[in-house]
DNA sequence: TCCATGTTACGAAGCTTATC
DNA sequence: GATAAGCTTCGTAACATGGA
């Protein structure tokens, strides 16, 4: 583990490693530690592994604890109410409870092909599970029960389908003809494909970077590296790239891309008909840059095509049956996983980002997380931003993390769509219980963690992006869940009747999270700077931000002061944000609409709120005043980057430019803010005259948005 | 069968970790 | 810093194997 090099050269070397190896374990004999593989597994030639696993030398939080008082509260509560039951609801629930067995039973039989030469016609015209079929194009494809074609056990011949390498050149054609062909020096693709897999594909890991690289570097476009796909990347990397040859207007930072965009989607439209395993991760590389330059409906269009080439691929099952009886081979099985979960992370990340319901269901899903590749999990990440060397190793662990980040939307996408299911048919109570026991699997989730996917205690230290992402992901599910159970100060409903969580916990828990938010944010940008932060922190970034804007109308001096700070490391964090991704000043334009919104009822309300005023004078400093609104209605998209933002300023990578240090905050939370930018902010007398904010509690109100029936 | 050598199993000491 | 629980691994016994 990374604890063993950490002390190498101190006075006290360690005398154990934290974890030793299986192998070692199991023969309880010393370990030395040693990644990927131990000394002693290497010196007798043994598989070595390090088993991830609970942690249970740790005491249990008070969060958990908590949480899992709640629980029994809610549990209690439910065997009370079952316990007056009549007996016809526990037979129909028996009954229920039979009938889920036998599909159960009966699913995994169906989606493992039999033998052909043993098959058994009631078995197969009584399957409930479909199967997958090679087309001719070598594609594995899935037909659900209903469709019949799932009846089919061999090679499914199809004379009108189109050969994918006709569908390509056709795609190319039409991209010469419109002038839509992309072509870039080598020197530049290696440059996009270098920030690609250190910022982008490491987070989000769509893409099989040792197939890609194998038939890139031979100049194959082949099978992993196809020119759509090829394309996409390119188009995706750039926006993380100052070079002016990625920009259709040189002088303008949102104009990155473009070029390889239009290809990409030009090349889609054709593939379509021929869509492969590529065509998934292309789709999907496309849908984010979508997100990048704001263009929200297209990107839900292109996600949307993404899963359903994917299903229609069966990438959402195992396929190992099919490696076995060597129909293909174990690349392709790999690089089926990663795109598959590639696909379902960005898919999940797109729904809680436009607040939808998810796409992919989890009962979906047999097919395994990626594998841990050596050459990708204990890669040594190191950027290229500062002159700075880590004094230890770092591992990337990105396809761990990707297993976590994974695991924590299997947790939480469920939840979170019948929560905030448009019609919910759960009670106030079913929704509390429903919160409470997910509020346990998250905070289990967190404790559970191993060491290399933790925050470092001190900022001094950073953990690598992509474990940041993670960590910022996880606070914003815990927002999610929490925040329609935040009541307004003024609400009907007093904390007695909760019955689960009092309503302060709910504040309480969402407001520690939004504070994790900005902190993570500040460690971040002080080791990374924001300029390569990848487009699923906005977001997060939103969503902390919402959480501030309400604290800042607490009655508590203490909370009050605290969240303006966050708050403006929010809206600094956007800002610097936008130089990469065009959907921040989505995100800043409608907080500081919403500011402006509430400062207007005010105004019209003949109410002092000033606190609202300075934070709506705040974000004109820092976002500029040309985003008032448009008192003739709203901007179209188009025109919000183009005319309303004006140019848009495009930093270095690297580390923010003093001019954009003006608008920044100070790191160390000590250091009071600066009083000439945000003024009277940091003011005692200031606070002591705002008031409650009836739209504020209304925007946060669930029963006022319909949210708690 | 005896002996040397290697391997495996496991009790227990004490080191590590996380919380308060 | 105190505390407690969990984990690593030392040290030893039991067992396995092969050669004399």
């Amino acid at each position: 583990m990374t604890s063993s090099y950490a002390n190498v050269s101190s006075s006290k070397a360690r005398q154990r490693v934290s974890i030793a190896c299986v192998p070692c374990r199991r023969k309880r004999t010393r370990c030395d530690g040693g990644q990927p593989i131990c000394g002693v597994c290497f010196s007798k030639g043994l598989s070595c592994e390090y088993a991830e696993r609970e942690n249970k030398r740790k005491p249990p939080s008070q969060r958990l604890v908590d949480a899992l008082r709640a629980r029994i509260k809610i549990l209690e509560t439910q065997l009370k109410d079952y316990q007056g039951q009549s007996l016809d609801n526990d037979i129909s629930s028996l009954q229920a409870s039979e009938e889920d067995s036998w599909s159960d039973s009966s699913d995994h039989e169906a989606v493992q092909d039999n033998d052909s030469a043993h098959r058994d016609p009631v078995k197969d015209i009584t399957e409930l599970v479909g199967r997958l079929n090679v087309g001719e194009d070598g594609e594995l494809r899935y037909y659900g029960s209903p469709s019949n074609f799932h009846l089919l056990h061999g090679f499914m011949k199809n004379k009108t389908s189109q050969p994918v390498e006709e569908v390509r050149y056709r795609a190319s054609q039409a991209c010469y003809q419109l002038g839509y062909d992309a072509d870039a020096p080598v020197e530049l693709q290696q440059h996009l494909l270098d920030i690609f897999w250190k910022w982008q594909n490491s987070w989000q890991y769509i893409v099989h970077q040792t197939a890609f690289l194998t038939e890139f570097n031979a100049g194959i476009r082949g099978r992993y590296c196809t020119p759509l796909l090829l394309s996409a990347v390119l188009a995706i990397a750039a926006r993380y790239s100052d070079r002016s040859e990625v920009r259709s207007d040189p002088l303008d930072s949102n104009t990155a891309g473009d070029r390889f965009a239009q290809q990409a989607k030009m090349m889609l439209h054709y593939e379509i008909e021929a869509s492969t395993t590529s065509t998934v991760q292309a789709a999907t590389l496309i849908a984010l840059r979508e997100f990048a330059v704001n263009k929200e409906a297209s990107a839900w269009v292109h996600m949307g095509v993404a899963t359903r080439i994917a299903y229609n691929l069966g990438l959402n099952l195992d396929c190992y049956h099919w490696v076995q009886r060597g129909q293909i081979s174990t690349t392709e099985e790999e690089v089926r996983k990663v795109a598959w979960w590639g696909c379902y992370l960005v898919d999940k990340l797109t729904n809680i980002g436009l607040g939808r319901p998810s796409t992919i269901q989890e009962h979906d899903i047999t097919i395994p997380k990626p594998s841990l590749l050596p050459e990708i999990e204990f890669e040594h990440w190191q950027h290229d931003l500062k002159n700075e060397t880590f004094n230890e190793p770092n591992f990337s662990r990105m396809i761990s993390n990707n297993h976590y980040v994974c695991e924590l939307f299997g947790i939480i996408s469920t939840p979170l769509d019948r929560l905030y299911a448009p019609k919910s048919n759960m009670s106030r109570q079913q929704k509390g219980a429903l919160v409470a026991s997910t509020d346990v699997k998250l905070t289990e989730f967190q404790s559970n963690l191993p060491s290399f996917l933790r925050l470092p205690n001190s900022a001094r230290n950073a953990a690598l992006p992509h474990i940041c992402q993670l960590h910022l992901q996880y606070q914003v599910a815990v927002i999610l869940l929490h925040r329609p159970f935040v009541e307004t100060r003024n609400s009907k409903h007093k904390s007695g009747s909760s019955p689960d969580l009092s309503i302060q916990k709910h504040m309480e828990i969402c407001r520690a999270s939004a504070i994790a938010i900005s902190n993570i944010l500040r460690t971040y940008r002080l080791h990374y700077s924001l300029r390569r932060i990848v487009i699923s922190s906005v977001h997060c970034t939103f969503t902390a931000s919402t959480i501030h804007l309400y604290d800042t109308t607490s009655s508590d001096p203490a909370i009050r002061n605290a969240a303006s700070r966050h708050f403006q490391v929010c809206i600094s964090s956007l800002r610097e944000m936008e130089t990469c991704w065009a959907w921040s000043s989505r995100a800043l334009r409608a907080i500081q609409l919403l500011a402006k919104e509430w400062v207007t009822r005010v105004e019209e309300g003949h109410e002092t709120r000033p606190e609202i005023a300075a934070i709506s004078k705040m974000l004109d400093r820092v976002v500029g005043s040309h985003l008032r609104p448009n008192t003739n209605g709203q901007p179209s998209q188009g025109a919000v980057i183009s005319q309303q933002f004006g140019t848009i300023r495009t930093p270095p990578v690297g580390f923010p430019d003093p001019d954009i240090l003006a608008h920044s905050w100070p790191l160390d939370p000590e250091i009071p803010v600066d009083a000439s930018e945000i003024p009277s902010l940091e003011d005692e007398s200031f606070w002591n005259s705002a008031l409650s904010l009836s739209q504020l509690d209304q925007y946060f109100d669930p029963y006022h948005s319909g949210l708690l029936g």
